[in-house]
DNA sequence: ATTTAACATATAATGATTCTAAACTTGAAG
DNA sequence: CTTCAAGTTTAGAATCATTATATGTTAAAT
């Protein structure tokens, strides 16, 4: 399988061993079409959902989403306590969240521009820019 | 003293007894010419210093806090994990973060203008907009 | 002054994350 | 193909910020 080596390399380029656990993760979260957001909470359940011919230890997926993380692979977000998100989207970009469905959605770099751009103190340079955009049904009473 | 008054009538407006240990709070948070952005745990020690003359439980430190952001007299701002910012300047308004010292800096609204602009998913409209500015000291190699 | 709901507090409980230490796996070397 | 060391997985323990509990205290209305 085609996809599978590709994870291996992929993988093996980031200084990680290619293990079982790690390959299913990776095969989880990176063959997919579209950007995926998730909490550690989140891809525990999705992975050892019962009758499930795999399972991986709870420790295990925290280290390999850490060192996925790490190695680039993913970005992590935060949006509320105890509530971390990771992100298969690496690229410098924003997000709205829903707060009724607890749900992230990206926004590509381009769709957002900033027309005024404060200075940053003396002797600091700016890393970069998160914009978080809250979002709520129509209609809701505050 | 008239402050002290102040603060009385600022509790009770909201709601809340005005007890000796709310009062002091009140006084340590809302006394200042600055915005102050802290965590529980730095409320707490600056509280409870040794030879401080009055000591509050952290129990109640949070209960408080809590209060205070319930009343909308403090804004809660996330920005890592086990990070937790609370901030006295309660308007709608960006920051800098300061990740070489933990620190936070206000962002006026009217600092910043958003030029393009997403449009929501459907049947979502825009609560609010959150824009963090990570910076880092000059020169930083990444 | 009495009364009662609100409040403060010490302490226990919770829950997400990290640590530990033992067993297993990978990949390199012989 | 074996051997071997470093890397990895895992169950379970530990940690630590936060929240809950249960008891004593206080604010303030009557
Ligand atoms: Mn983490
Ligand atoms: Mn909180
Ligand atoms: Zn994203
Ligand atoms: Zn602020």
């Amino acid at each position: 399988m085609d996809k599978k080596k590709d994870l291996a390399s992929k993988l093996r380029t980031s200084g990680l061993r290619p293990t079982k656990q790690r390959v299913l993760l990776a095969e989880f979260l990176f063959n997919r079409d579209k950007t995926f957001h998730f909490t550690v909470e989140n891809l525990n359940k999705a992975i050892n959902k019962k009758n499930s011919d795999y399972k991986i230890a709870l420790a295990t997926i925290y280290n390999t989403v850490h060192a996925f993380k790490k190695a680039g692979h993913l970005k992590e977000i935060f949006i509320k306590e105890g509530k971390n998100y990771f992100d298969t989207n690496t690229s410098s970009h924003h997000h709205f969240y829903d707060e009724v469905n607890n749900e992230l959605t990206d926004i590509e770099n381009n769709k957002i521009e900033l027309k005024k751009f404060p200075t940053p103190p003396k002797g600091k340079s700016i890393k970069d820019v998160n914009v978080i955009i809250n979002i709520d049904n129509d209609n809701q009473k505050h």
